[in-house]
RNA sequence: GGCGGCGUAGCUCAGCUGGUUAGAGCGUGGGAUUCAUAAAUCCAAGGUCCCCGGUUCGAGUCCGGGCGCCGCUACCA
């Protein structure tokens, strides 16, 4: 097990604004769980994840806050990191791919690559008519010029759709385009662009994702919306060239001594995912191990690199993503050989989160429309792991789900505290009143103990199963199962008759307990770290209790235990209610 | 239009490569109990597994068709 090697990221949230439920129930909460569970079992792990800052969207904000840009993404990547912290969702490294700290780095990583596909022959230059925003100074990407419909006449139509008909719109055949940015009239401008050669990627890259179907041949369970919606996506229209330079001067510089791309940078979504390689190498640096160490986790065959995404992410990590890493490779290796670039071994995606609130229906989560429920408000009132456990057992991981604050105030109190906190403190709190806060002797266990410990153990390798196939719903409900499980031992033995007439049974029994306490606070550690953290404190476990296969361990008899305290708080709908 | 996903108990959802009386949690009704954050536990009621057809000894599970909801369709990330 300690020779497994893992290499995980986490969706870089875009530096333009906060972190709503929905991100954190997409990409971030399975994938600390992921961490977490992967360490547990002695793995070798890095936790990637920063700000995604290049781009135009964070311009087009930056104007609107009137502030700079490189304010507005310090901003945001200080906020984004404060959501992640007070959720314990613990990067290795959270870095920014314009941040001060990186984006030297950052650049040189994302140049050589791009260096690398350009001199494999692997771009196109290729020259295109576009609209310009004289006043900005920019070009304008489709979504960023409004205007009428050419088909409708709607006013309500961007570059790449209408919003009055739905329809698809070529940007330059709407009728008096206005620019979003500043509301003037663009003009048609010539641009040079450089082209991912797509086109000639794609038999590898179909050979690639097809090989992913077989979970017992590549030793990855891939969800299959990634699968379908990939494959079917190139089936059905195949893989054209696509722009990976745009106009722009925020961003990385394209790196080619050629007129043509002087005031260009790497298209956002060719450097964005390169971040995930120069924070790793940045890691590196801050460990004191050199920036080039990133290899040890990027191009090496033994790592396996596993990306967390939300569904809108999936062409880019399944297509785009593994076909610039394939356009760097020499070989002909499809996953890449010993220092090439490996292509991930999993990309786990959810669908996105819908919401909803009391009384209306489930809508879309949507910033201008206020039906976002922020990280940074959520905090305020209630604890991190209520909503790890929310998120989790809701996890849009087959279709959308939706958020909802009714739905999350019953079952935080309804499961998460009448069944596993319970557990927790009707066994701690026996202990104390009849056993001096010890755990009582083994005694002589019949076959309801020995059955009960057998199902403690089933759990443990249940879970873990459920985590190694990034189940994380099912596995969480394999932990809860056990504390249900826990609960019924408890009935059915009845320490609290036998305290009167028979202490060696009634000891017998809540040792029992104990031994059930303590595999599920190991168990429960990826899911909900802050309380698996107080279980350890209240159990007065050793360093180790995190150890997966530690998990049923028995606590020995006389072993003191810390004060009862209760885990979770039961949540009145009444305040909750009043607070939103 | 094309591609993809979803449609299973009142609610939220599990059901892998087809196989005994279709599962869980919540909710509801009832029993028994008191160690516990008035919690736990046990039992029960509740389903034409969207519809039609096909393959099969046998389909919620595979195939064809239809209906409904949703997402994607790349240069906004």
């Amino acid at each position: 097990m300690t020779d497994r090697k893992f290499l995980i990221t986490a969706a870089l949230p875009y530096s333009n604004g906060r972190l709503h439920v929905g991100h954190i129930a997409g990409a971030y909460v399975p994938a600390d769980t992921y961490v977490r569970y992967l360490r547990a079992t002695g793995a070798e792990v890095r936790f990637i994840c920063g700000s995604d800052d290049n781009g135009v969207a964070a311009l087009k904000t930056a104007r609107e806050q009137g502030k700079s840009v490189e304010e507005l993404t310090a901003h945001f990547n200080a906020c984004q990191k404060r959501d992640f912290d007070g959720l314990g969702i613990e990067f290795d490294i959270y870095g920014g791919t314009h941040q001060p700290d990186y984006v030297k780095t950052h650049e040189k990583f994302s140049q050589d690559l791009f260096r690398k596909i350009h001199e494999k022959g692997l771009f196109t230059k290729r020259s295109t008519k576009q609209l310009y925003d004289t006043q900005a100074d920019q070009f304008l990407p489709d979504r960023y010029v409004k205007g009428t419909c050419p088909h409708c006449s709607s006013d309500n139509a961007f570059g790449d759709q209408c919003e009055g008909c739905g329809r698809a719109i070529d940007q330059l055949s709407l009728v008096n385009p206005i620019s979003v940015m500043t509301g003037s009239k663009p003009e048609l401008r010539e641009t040079v662009h450089w082209y991912l050669r797509l086109d000639a990627l794609q038999g590898k890259l179909t050979e690639w994702l097809a090989s992913k179907k077989d979970a017992t041949v590549c030793g990855a369970q891939w969800r299959p919306t990634v699968l379908n919606q990939s494959l079917g996506r190139i089936e059905a229209e195949g893989l054209p060239e696509r722009a990976m330079t745009r106009d722009l001067t925020w961003g990385v510089p394209v790196p080619l001594d050629d007129p043509d791309a002087e005031g260009k940078s790497l298209y956002v979504w060719f450097d964005a995912p390169i971040g995930y390689v120069s924070f790793t190498g940045a890691l590196c640096e801050k460990n004191g191990e050199g920036i080039e160490a990133y290899s040890n986790w990027w191009k090496d065959p033994e790592c396996k690199v596993v990306h967390f995404i939300g569904e809108d992410n999936i062409v880019f990590h399944a297509i785009t993503w593994p076909a610039m890493l394939l356009a760097s490779h020499d070989s002909d290796d499809l996953q890449g050989a010993t220092g090439e670039y490996q292509l991930p071994h999993n990309v786990v995606s959810n669908s996105f989160l819908n919401i909803k609130f009391p009384g209306k229906d489930e809508e879309k989560i949507s910033k201008s429309r206020g039906t976002a429920v922020w990280i940074e408000d959520f905090l305020k009132t209630f604890d991190p792991d209520p909503l790890r456990y929310y998120l989790t057992s809701i996890a849009p991981e087959s279709a959308r789900t939706a958020f909802d604050i009714d739905d999350f105030v019953n079952r935080n109190n309804t499961e998460l505290v009448n069944a596993f906190g319970n557990f927790f403190n009707r066994t701690m709190t026996f202990a104390h009143k009849y056993f001096d806060g010890k755990i009582p002797a083994v005694g002589s266990r019949d076959d309801v103990d020995n059955e009960h410990l057998v199902r403690c153990q089933q759990a443990v390798e249940k879970t873990g199963t459920e985590l190694d196939a990034c189940h994380f719903k099912a596995g969480l409900g394999e932990v809860m199962a056990l504390a249900r499980a826990g609960n019924g031992y408890f009935d059915v033995t009845k320490p609290f008759l036998s305290r009167k007439t028979d202490m060696e049974a009634c000891g017998r029994a809540i040792n029992v307990c104990f031994q059930t306490a303590r595999t599920l606070t190991t168990l429960v550690a990826p899911f909900l770290p802050a309380t698996a953290k107080k279980c350890a404190e209240i159990l007065n476990l050793d360093d180790n209790w995190q150890s997966w296969a530690s998990a049923t361990d028995e606590l020995a008899a006389g072993h003191a235990i810390g004060e009862a305290q209760i885990l979770i708080k039961k949540l009145d709908p009444k305040e909750v209610f009043s607070d939103a």
